[in-house]
DNA sequence: ATCCTCCCCTAC
DNA sequence: TAAGGTAGGGGAGGAT
């Protein structure tokens, strides 16, 4: 009852807090966001910057212009609102102003107010860049830590500077937390006592120039005992990040000199025979990554514990389904994998939500850890409560103030200084001298994460891990539990739930999460932000409208920057309120269809996403952006298959085999320095990725390393780059299938011999069919699984129809152990059509009557009935979208090669094998075989895969957070003079451009390779003379391979430009490279002619 | 129309 | 010194 009590009462606090903007944001963006005159010294001051700032300043030309308009823009649309022709004054200029919580006058009166005497209402706090001062009538305990150091004003400012006409001193009406209107009692939270402030100039000018003294650490001033709560202008945020940087000097000294010893290089960069080992046990995003796994992978364990124990009887009849197993037990016992652990779900299936009798009114919620890293560290270090903490590596101690170390979580205190998640520790002293670093402690991250997640599930009905210390829950029967337990107790029974939660999550963990509840995971996760810190929110469904309309399209999750940046372009506005003026056409031509109407909804609080808790993954990856130097290729090949070795341990740990790789090059962009500003850091890259299907010397599918890193070093090989340039090196795994699902029954092995590989190994391995059966078995769910066993075989023809079986042949026992949900979506089709005869129900055809078309598939009917009991369009089944496997079935509707069978035996292929093949593989299979038998002809199409670049209108920026593998903005400055090409520097141009040219006979160029190495040969020519006549005996060497391979081409079509395409057969490479050899030759030319007034002659 | 690939984007 | 990983949703546009 207490609970329940305090639990209304947080949501009376909260429910007046808004909405805080999203968390990480550019830490480059505060400064010229803010447009300060200050920003040239600000970069100066910088020294060397880390890539984001890095842009900043070399764009800053462009970017902070573009800011400035944008901020423009915001304040015409914050007038323009309330009709230009109330703009009644112009006394708030200057001010942007965050209204927290509930307020008299109300924040809409408050908002019109400011607005219309020229200020600007800021409906998010932590864009804190922009916040002069904060409004509020009263202030949680978190929220007086939080704004510690910001203004925080009573209305009546504003009410009464409007009346006297003019802008009163804001220090006049300074918020106290204890005390109501005077400026002089205490105040519960063991703060400072309140003294007004003497300094009275209300709004800090971005000129203002800031006291060192007195803003260099205003941890330590809050500890004086009398001290205005807040303290005066030159602490906040604006004014913080201009305090000059002290030690600011050349980046770091010591990483600098360290960087330059070979001998050091050998021992720390990816050359190191335990460089991958020593960097994955130190990534915070890989464990984050990792976690990630493991807790999806937990979370689906335990929920088919608990259907199991539900349908105990029909389980295992048929021997037991190999099921991911979580936690990668077959790493070493020292890492800190949530292996071992197992979580218990609160109920079994019937409460998983999904049924529609109770399907009215969902309850989620979303908990979230607050500042989860840090909140771990002070688990033990109680002295540090209330100081500006961060967790990084970096421990700051000499030469922290120019250190690059990433800040992974800052605590609230820090954050009040404007430090963010993301940024980099130099950045983060800069705005507060004072903060305080403590280490990462992944272990007791895993720990503290796994009690929090078990504390969950007792109470979920359905749960999606979203990460190591965030969890979305369906407590929707939990919630009904508590209502019927104790009928009008309570006011707020998902609320006291949650207060529940909260507290035994605190007294387990030690540690505050902040719980957000609504009727579905958007809102719910909106709600979160309001609860934050250390509480509660229930965003209700009448508060909705009021909660989004001041958010900009960000603060939606699933929405970040580039959303926001199209739809500012493209409707005028990123703001929910305006955009919910808009139609759905309209959202949809600017963003997209599916984007757009998720937004359309989401903008009105509609959100139909469901729980994801038992999707299977789809690929498994290894990427590596840090510390990647070498010198020569042979450090690069044993690199490479250090990784394959990594993905492929990744791979067996979780028991699939793979049939596509991918693999993902950072190269150093030659405009770029060559080493990164960011210690061992990427810089600026451009990327190449690269595909090839993955085989073993079989032609199956695998997990080998020796396979995977064969295939990868051969990509590699193809690119030919300078291996001192690359900066990067990722290889992904696709096409999964699990593994050890028999290798026991009988399979036709294709005719092909091993010495077919003879020639083209790669494509003769693909011809190579598997000796054991087909293997995808996507982890059948365990319905599906026992549909599986329905034996149910519904039939297939030419233009496959697909349906739920007769209800005759459905076995009656499986059927009744199906789920209660399923059987009734189930029962209700077969009402349906019982009602409609009229339906066009295709009577099932006879096994053995089974049409030559050959239909892919998987081995067994379990993708087949998937897929006729997924949602799919008019033809079959119920124009009502089926839930039934929505959520369940990844891989939805296979498509086939048409193929006869005839000539698939023909060609020696197993019609059953090949059915069970991805419908890629089968084509490459097909090509291969009929190429083959056609006595290796020309002209079999070859995969490729290219897309054309979009244009991005809107301006560059990079991505907030720098570890992002890549800036995909800005890559646009050419080259300059003096960049070293690889090939200049090689002697042997004959030698590289045949490497070249045979390359991609074998393995066609994409649009990437033929511009690459096109934009190789010109900047050659412009870069000197002796590169002019590099790239003269490069065109030559070219011109002659061009006419030994392809020479038929040459004037075939002068006028006809040959695109890459995906699908390029013999003739179009051959066409394409002509194709790019003139274009090459003609803007040599005219190098050539400006230069030496005439042009090549490459005889 | 539907699938598939590549790429961009987003999240923690 | 620092440890910028990783998986999935979705759009564009070619292939079928
Ligand atoms: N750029 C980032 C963002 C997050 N994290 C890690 C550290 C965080 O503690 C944890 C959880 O991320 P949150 O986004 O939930 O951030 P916090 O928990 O730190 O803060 P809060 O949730 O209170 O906003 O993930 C990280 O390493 N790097
Ligand atoms: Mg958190």
């Amino acid at each position: 009852m207490e609970h329940t009590n305090n639990a209304s009462n947080k949501q009376l606090i909260n429910s007046e807090a808004k909405a805080k903007a999203k968390r990480s944001r550019s830490p480059s963006e505060s400064p010229e966001d803010r447009g300060q005159p200050s920003k040239t010294t600000l970069h100066r001051l910088n020294g060397l910057e880390n890539d984001t700032e890095i842009y900043g300043a070399s764009h800053f030309g462009e970017w902070g212009e573009y800011m400035q308009r944008k901020r423009a823009k915001l304040q015409i649309q914050n007038t323009s609102l309330e009709g230009p022709s109330d703009a009644k004054s112009d006394i708030f200029r200057g001010l942007a102003i965050y209204i927290n919580g509930w307020t008299r006058p109300s924040v809409q009166e408050l908002r019109k107010l400011i607005v219309t005497h020229g200020g600007v209402f800021q409906p998010y706090l932590d864009k804190k860049s922009l916040v002069t001062h904060i409004i509020t009538c009263s202030l949680t305990p978190a929220k007086i830590r939080e704004f510690k150091h910001m203004k925080v004003v009573r209305p009546e400012w504003l009410v009464e500077s409007v009346d006297a006409g003019t802008l009163l001193p804001w220090t006049d009406y300074i918020f106290y937390p204890g005390g109501r209107a005077e400026a002089s009692q205490g105040h519960p939270v063991g703060q400072t006592t309140l003294k007004p402030v003497s300094k009275s100039t209300p709004p800090p000018s971005p000129q203002v120039q800031v006291n060192r003294s007195e803003s260099q650490s205003p941890a330590s001033r809050s500890r004086s005992p009398s001290r205005p709560l807040y303290t005066t202008d030159p602490s906040t945020y604006e004014d913080a990040v201009r305090v000059p940087g002290y030690a600011m000097g050349q980046s770091n000294e010591m990483a600098e000199r360290v960087m330059a010893d070979p001998q050091w290089r050998a021992a720390h960069t990816s050359i190191a025979p335990d460089f991958i080992e020593g960097f994955y046990k130190n990534s915070r995003l890989h464990h984050l990554s990792m976690w990630k796994a493991e807790l999806r992978s937990l979370v689906m364990e335990a929920q088919e514990r608990a259907e199991r124990e539900a349908f105990g009887n029909t389980q295992d009849r048929d021997g037991p389904v190999v099921q991911e197993k979580a936690g990668a037990q077959s790493t070493s016992t020292t890492d800190v994998s949530m292996g071992g652990v197992e979580f218990t779900l609160r109920s079994p299936t019937k409460n998983k939500g999904k049924c529609k009798a109770e399907t009215n009114e969902r309850v989620f919620m979303h908990c979230d850890f607050d500042c989860f890293f840090v909140s771990a560290g002070l688990t033990t270090r109680p002295h540090l409560r209330g100081k500006p903490v961060v967790v990084c590596h970096s421990q700051g101690n000499q030469g922290g103030a120019s250190s690059t170390s990433e800040i992974a979580s800052s605590g609230y205190e820090a954050r009040s200084f404007g430090i963010k998640n993301g940024m980099s520790l130099r950045q983060a002293k800069q705005l507060c001298p004072s903060v305080v670093t403590i280490p990462y402690e992944f272990e007791r991250y895993r720990d503290l994460s796994s009690q929090f997640y078990t504390i969950l599930m007792r109470y979920a009905d359905d749960l999606e891990a979203v990460s190591v210390d965030e969890a979305l829950v369906d407590v929707s029967h939990g919630v009904a539990s508590r209502r019927a337990a104790a009928p009008f107790s309570v006011n707020d029974y998902a609320l006291s739930l949650a207060e529940t939660i909260r507290e035994e999550v605190k007294a387990t963990t030690g540690c505050d999460v902040s719980i957000g509840i609504a009727e579905n995971i958007q809102l719910a996760r909106i709600a979160t932000r309001m609860a934050k810190p250390a509480g509660l929110f229930h965003l209700r469904r009448d508060d909705v409208q009021k909660a989004l309309e001041p958010l900009d399209i960000d603060d939606l999750h699933g929405f970040g920057y580039s959303t926001r940046e199209k739809a500012k372009e493209k409707l005028g506005t990123a703001n929910v309120g305006e955009l919910a003026k808009k139609s759905k056409g309209q959202l949809c031509e600017a963003l997209g269809k599916g984007t757009g109407e998720t937004l359309y909804k989401a903008i009105r609080g509609i959100d139909d996403r469901k729980l994801e808790s038992d999707k299977p993954r789809r690929s498994v990856s290894c990427d590596i952006n840090y510390g990647v130097r070498f010198e020569n290729n042979e450090q690069t090949e044993t690199f490479i298959y250090r990784m394959a070795e990594e993905v492929a341990r990744r791979m067996s740990d979780i028991s699939v085999r793979g049939r596509s790789l991918t693999l993902k090059i950072m190269k150093r962009d030659p405009s770029a320095p060559k080493e990164a500003p960011k210690f061992l850091g990427h810089g600026i890259c451009e990327t190449f990725n690269k595909q090839t299907p993955l085989s073993s010397i079989h032609g199956q599918a695998t997990n080998d390393s020796k396979d995977i890193g064969e295939h990868a070093w051969k990509l590699l090989k193809s690119f030919n780059f300078d291996p001192r340039e690359l900066r990067g090196v990722g290889i992904q795994i696709q096409k999964l299938e699990k593994e050890g699902m028999a290798e026991n029954s009988a399979q036709a092995r294709l005719p092909f011999q091993p010495a077919f590989r003879a020639k083209t190994p790669d494509k003769a391995e693909l011809v190579q069919v598997a000796s054991g059966p087909p293997q995808i078995v996507v982890q059948p769910p365990s319905q599906e699984e026992i549909l599986q066993r329905a034996d149910v075989t519904a039939g297939v023809e030419e233009a496959p129809t697909h349906d739920i079986p007769s209800f005759s042949q459905v076995d009656k026992e499986v059927f009744d152990a199906l789920p209660e949900d399923i059987r009734e979506e189930l029962e209700n089709e077969y009402k349906r059509r019982s009602k409609s005869p009229t339906l066009n129900v295709p009577p099932p055809v006879p096994a053995e009557r089974r049409p030559r078309i050959v239909v892919k598939g998987t081995s067994t009917d379990v993708k087949r009935i998937t897929r006729q009991l997924a949602p799919r369009s008019k033809t079959t089944i119920s124009p009502r979208k089926s839930t039934l496997f929505a959520k369940r079935v990844t891989r939805v509707g296979p498509s086939s090669v048409r193929v006869a069978e005839d000539e698939l035996q023909e060609l020696g292929i197993d019609p059953e094998v090949f059915a069970a093949l991805p419908v890629d593989v089968q084509r490459e299979q097909l090509i291969t075989a009929r190429h083959l038998k056609n006595g290796g002809a020309l002209a079999e199409p070859k995969v490729l895969k290219y897309a054309k670049r979009k244009t991005r209108v809107y301006p560059k920026k990079p991505p907030p957070l720098a570890s992002h593998p890549q800036h995909p903005f800005l890559k646009q400055q050419g080259p300059k003079k003096g960049d070293k090409l690889y090939f200049t520097r090689t002697d042997d141009v004959q030698r590289v451009i045949e490497a070249w040219v045979e390359n991609f006979k074998e393995d066609p160029p994409n649009q990437k390779d033929v511009e690459y190495f096109s934009k190789f040969l010109v900047q050659s020519a412009e870069s000197s003379d002796t590169g002019m006549e590099k790239t003269v005996a490069a065109m030559r060497w070219w011109l002659v391979l061009l006419r030994r391979h392809w020479e038929f081409y040459e004037h075939h079509d002068l006028l006809e430009t040959e695109p890459v395409t995906q699908r390029m057969t013999s003739e179009k490479i051959g066409r394409a490279w002509w194709t790019a050899f003139r274009e090459v030759k003609l803007k040599v030319d005219a190098i050539a002619t400006k230069r030496f007034g005439g042009t090549l002659c490459l005889k």
